[in-house]
DNA sequence: ATAGGGTTAG
């Protein structure tokens, strides 16, 4: 519609421009960064760079659509006098960027600068708090809107704090404001309440939320009820999830993806395979989460074959896998000593699928090799690692050395690790293991680290450690 | 022009 605008010659203005930046930021469009700096070239031609909307509208599209940190902070700082929703999407972005410690200083900021937080400013602030370090603050914050708010909590900062709360595992701070919440709890309160009680492991507390919310008239949503769902699953039982499973049907819930994917989760873990499977096929499009489920519930339960036969169809599918599918692949390939298969995944996944491993997938893989004791193999990928191995993978990997009595790798590794970890404790505990490789294969050792001066022999001989 | 909740691994 605004290129239909521009052809039949009618001006922009602010409006316009507020509202079209806003459809390139919500999109979901890889064009819409590109399209969204267009706009913001367009914005100069017509003058309306100093428009507070229009700057607004920037501030907020390049918090969402740019992964650049300073097309951020550049958006803001070109906002003249920026008010509390300038701030609000600054701060967002900030948080966005997991940037914090930031966050709260744009906050403190803010509030020196005459402008006053409203309830848009304090949600954000809190959820984008992710660090125990920022909890400090959040506490802070918590004190704040009691000090600042009139009469009873706004429901959005109420719910944030509740689901700050649990996300720090803080059950009884999150409980308490749940129930200063008394006429204003809904889905939200609940939702946070549940998946904290999850986390603490009290899958029948958080069961129990169920009751309150039909006390109190909240309808049950799709995603309280993947929360509920997820409780059911570690149950002993399977009764609640079924019973939960009709619940979803009643509530007209069952086609909403999040709680497809909970009931796959759900039945896997109480073994039913064949209902997880059918749920899986119920979806008209599974997103990577009921991939995943299913892949893992099939791994999980043993049937490794058939969990890298689920991946086949996923991807055949056209299903772009995620950095958990390829942890889930690997480790049914680790235990279903399917290494050759684990080996071309871990090669395809970014190659084929633009995943690039991360620490963990590298753990998996060298824990794969190690296990099946191809231990060269792994050898050579500690060393052509783009990150820096952890000493636990060192560890680890020397420990597979032992048992498959493989001395020589197991040397090369150990002299390896020591360049990059020469601390004497370490040092002496990696070597006391391959000592006892040595031992074992009748032959001495010497390793000497270069950093640290120190070094340790082992003398076949004589049995001796120096 | 700005805000709050979900499901998948180990």
């Amino acid at each position: 519609m605004f290129r239909h605008m521009e052809l039949a010659a009618v001006p922009p203005n602010a409006f316009t421009f507020a509202g079209i930046i806003a459809a390139c930021s919500s999109s979901g469009h890889p064009q819409g960064l590109q399209a969204g700096r267009q706009l913001h070239a367009r914005v100069f031609k017509f003058a309306l760079e100093h428009d507070t909307s229009v700057c607004n509208a920037l501030v907020d599209f390049y918090s969402k659509s740019s992964a650049r940190l300073l097309d951020l902070v550049h958006a803001f700082n070109a906002t003249d006098t920026p008010n509390v929703v300038s701030w609000t999407a600054f701060i967002s972005g900030l948080a966005r960027h997991g940037r914090d410690e930031d966050a709260f200083a744009a906050f403190a900021e803010m509030r020196a600068s005459g402008v006053q937080p409203n309830s848009f400013t304090v949600s954000t602030l809190l959820k984008g708090c992710t660090s125990s370090q920022c909890f400090v603050n959040a506490a802070k914050i918590h004190a704040y809107v009691l000090k600042t708010s009139l009469q009873s909590l706004d429901v959005s900062v109420g719910n944030s704090l509740v689901d700050l709360y649990s996300r720090f595992a803080r059950m009884d701070g999150a409980w308490t404001v749940a129930t200063s919440m008394a006429l204003v709890r809904d889905s939200f309160t609940y939702t946070s309440l549940a998946k904290g009680l999850n986390q603490v492991g009290l899958p029948n507390k958080a069961l129990e939320m169920i009751v309150h919310m039909f006390q109190e008239g909240v309808h049950v949503d799709s995603f309280s009820l993947a929360c509920f769902l997820s409780a059911a699953a570690t149950l002993p039982s399977i009764e609640p999830g079924m019973q939960l499973h009709c619940c979803s049907v009643k509530l007209g819930l069952s086609s909403q993806v999040s709680v497809s994917n909970s009931l796959i989760n759900m039945y896997s873990k109480h073994k039913c395979l064949e209902d997880a499977k059918s749920v899986l096929q119920s979806i008209r499009e599974p997103s990577v989460v009921s991939w995943n489920a299913l892949i893992s519930g099939l791994a999980s339960n043993g049937s490794y074959y058939e969990a890298l036969s689920v991946f086949e169809d996923m991807t055949l599918g056209g299903a772009q896998p995620d950095a958990i599918t390829f942890s889930i692949v690997l480790h049914a390939c680790t235990h279903g000593g399917l290494v050759d298969i684990g080996i071309n995944h871990f090669n395809s996944m970014r190659k084929h699928f633009g995943v690039s491993p991360q620490r963990s997938h590298y753990t998996l893989f060298l824990d794969m090799l190690g296990r099946a004791g191809r231990l060269a193999e792994a050898a050579c990928t500690i060393e052509a690692m783009p990150i820096q191995p952890d000493l636990s993978m060192y560890r680890n990997l020397l420990a597979f050395c032992e048992l498959h009595n493989d001395l020589v790798v197991g040397e090369n590794v150990a002299r390896k690790a020591l360049e990059l970890y020469p601390s004497d404790t370490v040092f002496q505990n990696m070597l006391s293991g391959i000592c006892g490789a040595a031992w074992k294969h009748d032959r001495g050792v010497h390793v000497h680290s270069m950093k640290s001066d120190a070094a340790i022999s082992f003398d076949v001989s004589t049995s001796s450690m120096r």
